[in-house]
DNA sequence: TTAAAGTGAAACCAAATGGTTTCATGTTTT
DNA sequence: AAAACATGAAACCATTTGGTTTCACTTTAA
């Protein structure tokens, strides 16, 4: 239910390859955005614009420690990713035929 | 044979709600355009420019029949999107607790 | 109390994106 | 052979995106 207040959804968040290497990078540790940004090739503000979109996903926390703002990884937002993922698992399990009749006769009894 | 020749990636081409839904639509069945575009409330032509897309992420095949054209899912891409997703369920079983508590509450009858 | 550091907001820009309508081409059908 | 169907390519358009530089505001340090 918490959920409802993103404003960019985690498709689109995890869609630029910058991003993707932000959620990496804050897995590792919580930092400040001057830090984060030299290792990037590109200008603090543009990084501090990919952690406002990270933000909105959710999948960033930040937090206000005197002058500075520390970014942190929030991956509970990952899970829908994941959900959406598993659908299509059974079409991949190379040509399992047994398990795609299974779901094609709509789950008669699990 | 390498995933070289991909001018769309994965990630990006799943970025759009249309093009998730089209995915969904044709595990189902393998369609000819005409079909599919059926099921939006966008132009036939717009339709065609989201399947290039996927077919450039190699996660739709084309066959040509007769005049039509049919595209089927090709669910292999999306093992590199399992693969990014795997580092990060490191995480989040870090707050197994709080996630557990979120996703039984979505499940009223387990 | 100045100076410096850390950051976000604003204004701006080029390119990409998602959409449209029109047209050309190949394939059936009559 | 002519009409109808199925589709992709082209040209075009508005909006979004990813980037920049500049500026203002807080917070720390000299």
């Amino acid at each position: 239910m918490a959920a409802s207040s993103v404003k960019h959804d985690v498709f689109q968040a995890i869609a630029d390859p910058t991003r993707r290497k932000l959620l990496k990078l804050l897995s590792k540790e919580e930092m400040p955005v001057t830090a984060i940004s030299g290792h990037f090739p590109i200008s603090r503000t543009a990084v501090s614009k990919h952690l406002r979109v990270l933000a909105d996903a959710g999948l960033v926390k930040e937090r206000k420690v005197g002058r500075e703002t520390r970014y942190k990884l929030e991956p509970e937002p990952l899970y829908e990713l994941k959900d959406w993922l598993q659908y299509f698992e059974l079409f991949w399990e190379n040509k399992l035929t047994s398990l795609k009749l299974f779901v094609e006769s709509d789950k008669q009894d699990i």
